[in-house]
DNA sequence: GTGCACAATGTACACCGTACAAAGAAGGAG
DNA sequence: CTCCTTCTTTGTACGGTGTACATTGTGCAC
């Protein structure tokens, strides 16, 4: 070690974006602010991330982490443990929609994401399924946690709605699908909460049936 | 109509934006982009849509379409109906990785999106599900054809690849999981390929035996 | 033929990610 | 202790993005 010491590191760094995610969950955050709220220079940011796309990655990591991964493999029933990690996952970043983009910026490749997957693995294996189909499951799992995610965090409101305003929004989706087609009218009731955290387990958990529904 | 005439039209401009991704899939066509290919300043396209989000959801629209939700009604299987317009899609989707993030740009609610919503409720009713299940189903087909398409799309290498590329990526990461923890090393092969089109079609089909496992 | 409504433009702004050279701090070698 | 090397941080800059605003000029209605 010769140079001078740094004033930063990779962990001060996440913790800004996080700060920044606090106090705006719908905004994207960008490297300039992340910087400024460091006070920092943009560019310092170089010496840690080689670019923004690696800035994302560890933010991902560190949101995977957050959602609890150890409790994967813990002492609850296998498909309960599936289940609770993919709701607060998906929790996690529907309380910051503006960090969803970032888990579609690049392949997830830290060692959170390999825990995860470890533990899904592990979770399905436990429920029977053959090494195969529990890592095809596992994938699956993700696939829609993230992109139920994705999709609510694309609809308004954001997360900063009072309830009143949600309730709005919700009614005025549902009255928009009962002018639609007609199996479309006659469920619009569910289908105005499709980005509901109850749709999301649902949808888990007929994935889940179907896993193992084909067992011998 | 009094002023000048109109030198363009939304479809022109739709086209505009699937030439761009015609020649870089992978490259998200920006809205000057678009202006430039029309030869037209950037602002004038203000005069056809309000902004960047609408331009995308018009786009979104044309590729809803492209992959034909016309079939979701007519006379195959319902079955197959759904696992074929959703695997047309992804394959659309994954042909231009590009235009993978205007989905979650916003709500999808225009005249496809609707007819692509009533298709896979007609084939899930049809499937024997109870409407409010069928509707949920339906949702969840979504969510799971963009997830999968928005993390495939996040994949190197992008479609202008070489078969010998692609294997070369795949093996490289079917190593690297052969590297990690004891499950993840055991399904290496499989997991190395979680993009897949196959693995795409399985977590549809273990959805849909989840949908109709639960029938009377 | 004249006036008015509208499309397209010119120009501008704020923001983004990032490259590159210069400045400055701190440890190791002499 | 001094110098030199190394590494962090900065200053400055470039090309890109979406979009606002005033201006120009076209073509129909009167």
């Amino acid at each position: 070690m010769k140079g001078p010491k740094r004033s930063l590191d990779v962990s001060k760094i996440v913790d800004a974006v996080m700060e920044l995610l606090d106090e705006e969950p719908s905004a994207a955050p960008t490297l300039r602010g992340v910087a400024a709220r460091l006070g920092v220079r943009p560019n310092t940011l170089y010496t840690y991330v080689p670019d923004r796309v690696a800035l994302e990655g560890v933010v991902v990591e560190h949101l995977l982490e957050l959602a609890g991964p150890a409790a994967l493999t813990g002492g609850a029933p296998w498909r309960e443990r599936v289940t609770g990690y993919a709701m607060r996952l998906r929790a996690e970043l529907l309380a910051r929609p503006g960090v969803v983009p970032f888990f579609f910026s690049g392949p997830m490749s830290g060692p959170n994401a390999a825990a995860v997957g470890e533990g899904l693995l592990t979770a399905f294996t436990e429920g029977g399924l053959r090494p195969d189909d529990a890592a095809r499951a596992a994938y699956t799992v993700i696939v829609h946690v993230l992109g139920s995610a994705a999709l609510a965090a694309a609809d308004p409101p954001g997360p900063g709605a009072s309830e009143a305003e949600v309730l709005a929004v919700l009614e005025a989706r549902r009255a928009a699908l009962a002018a639609g087609p007609p199996l479309t009218a006659a469920t619009a009731a569910t289908a105005a909460a499709w980005n509901s955290s109850e749709q999301a387990e649902w949808g888990i958990n007929r994935l889940i049936d179907g896993c193992i529904g084909s067992l011998p």
